[in-house]
DNA sequence: CCTGGAATGTAGGCAGTGCATACATAGTAT
DNA sequence: ATACTATGTATGCACTGCCTACATTCCAGG
């Protein structure tokens, strides 16, 4: 190796850095197009120099799904913690990073949870789930706001909400809606 | 080419049996583990065959998904017509073929949206979105039960209902939990 | 019948990917 | 200073989607 290089061989934060990309490249461009390669490459630093951070692809993935649920939490706490400012900020959030939010509610999610209970994606996804079981009050009431809220994102994210002359709905639109 | 192969040399249903062996595989494995190559070698045929039949492999996954709408819908089509016999057919759909629901409502349907209206994605879709409105009356009333059994069903495959203590929920508890 | 084009298949190759193994370098505790 | 560990590089494998070129088969119009 070079002299000069010496001063850089060592990046200092790849982890971070990695995470980082990563989010960026996942909120602009979609999950498709991401490749570890390419996130090495961006952060100027050898193919295989990720995979002293994390163990596979799936685990850079899984660390960025965790890091939405926590950003997620974020915006719900900054609500007066009613269900129904909890629900704006969710689905707020949810039309915002759409790529994110697909990611966070994407198979990895579904395939953590059994395996080890104290990964990163379980503890964070587990931390927004108390915090809707605390609005709800019980935690049946807490799943069905949050179905009514989780499907009513997907189905504006697929687009198939553009048929609705009268104007955007809300949630509380649809509760109402729900009970004839 | 030798003598014998002259036979089989055209496979005469490939588009259909590509298509049948992919469900399949999406049934029993999952979308990620699925490769254009592979179903070729699945159907004894060169790798670049598909190509002659499919765009792209989003195509096919494209035509795959609006097989499954067209399975939703006939599923649907079996009850009496009610929004609650619908959800619960439309439920039990979901979860029976979790990975083609997936896929149903993955990507390929927002891209393929606003581009043509006459994919056969876009025309299967509609054809199921359309038996909901009739259900439900109205258009709006339509997308507050589709929001609520589509968030339910992910809910559900994400493995977040696994706190519940109090037995399986249906869609018309989940109702009521909203009303108060 | 036969013949020319369209449909459908094959052959080979390219760029790109995730990932495994082996090696080099930098930071750190003793 | 030296051993150890963390972090990076180099090389390579098997695989993928997809491109271009070529071969074979089917089928309609003379």
């Amino acid at each position: 190796m070079t002299r000069d290089s010496q001063e850089n061989y060592h990046h200092g934060a790849l982890e971070e850095e990695l995470l980082s990309l990563a989010e960026q490249r996942l909120n602009e461009g979609g999950l498709e197009r991401m490749s570890l390669r390419e996130l090495a490459r961006q952060a100027k630093v050898s193919p295989n120099a990720p995979y002293r951070h994390f163990a596979s692809k799936a685990d850079l993935l899984s660390r960025l799904a965790a890091r939405g649920f926590d950003q997620l939490d974020e915006a719900c706490a900054k609500t007066d913690g009613s269900i129904d400012a909890l629900g704006e900020a969710y689905v707020a959030f949810a039309l915002d990073r759409p790529n994110m939010y697909a990611l966070m509610f994407g198979p990895l999610l579904a395939d953590c949870d059994p395996e080890d209970a104290d990964s990163p994606l379980a503890v964070s996804s587990m931390k927004s789930f108390d915090r809707i079981v605390q609005a709800a009050g019980a935690k049946e009431r807490a799943l069905a706001h949050w179905a009514l809220a989780h499907g009513w994102v997907q189905l504006q994210l697929a687009g198939l909400t553009s048929l609705d002359e009268h104007g955007p709905l809300g949630i509380k639109r649809l509760r109402q809606l729900l009970q004839d």
